[in-house]
DNA sequence: TATATTGCCCATAGAATTACTAGGTAAATA
DNA sequence: TATTTACCTAGTAATTCTATGGGCAATATA
């Protein structure tokens, strides 16, 4: 599987700020009720966007995270890519591979990791 | 990522195979040297794809593997599937998904596992 | 028949990753 | 000052991946 949860959730929280107020706080703990995740596992995966800089966050009462650019412009590529560091999908093409037959194979997996980049890459937040 | 060591290793046999006689029987040992994999770790690999019907297995001196079809014959799809169980990348669409907000992203997951589903069944081992 | 060679079956173990939890610290507001 | 919120560090439980061990079954050859 090329996407765990972690990423699925990062994916699902952006859409939900999306759907916002562009300018509304929303508090973590409100997000994790709406989406029905642990509070204390999406707090990870939140400052993670925080620090990348894919949210604002505000501290104390009234604070919260939004998003701080219109949804256009994050492709879901970029949210994945974060959140799961990479979206290979063989170790072959991300870490290398020094086996003589496996080479025989590197083109196809690097056609598909262009195509899944593509793919990805091609989706913004208003889908 | 998508593909374990087991699907690109069962894929890597399988392309060594086709580049052999066709009738000739390979044993075990020399496919896993060739490739320098763990014997145990093929036997059960090796196993799979005999059971499936993918590769004909011959018992004592002089018996082996081999393929029992033209090269063109195999996809790498069918490869794949059968020794990681399925392609889907993520677990939305093998699994199902039961949450409101998941379902937002499910047309993308499904439009990507299709995508990867048709590359896969697009290439053979004549490649 | 005896022996060597080969594939087949079942269970288990180590390593890595994923998913999640616990508890405290720092910043902002009222 | 007290409350609300984000941030940080560490650890744990569960799962999956990768591989190993040991014995049994089938086949060929001497």
């Amino acid at each position: 599987m090329i996407v765990s949860t972690k990423g699925r959730y990062a994916l699902r929280v952006m859409v939900g700020l999306a759907m916002r107020e562009q300018d509304e706080f929303v508090p973590l703990k409100e997000i994790a009720e709406e989406e029905e995740i642990s509070q204390k596992y999406l707090e990870s995966i939140m400052t993670t966007l925080s620090k990348a800089g894919f949210v604002d966050a505000v501290h104390g009462k009234g604070g919260g995270y939004r998003l701080n650019r219109p949804a256009e412009s994050y492709t879901v590529g970029s949210i994945l890519k974060l959140t799961e560091g990479s979206l290979s999908p063989v170790t072959c093409t991300s870490q290398g591979c020094s086996r003589p037959t496996c080479c025989k194979a590197m083109p196809m997996w690097e056609r598909l990791e262009t195509m899944i980049d593509d793919f990805f890459e091609g989706i913004t937040l208003a889908d």
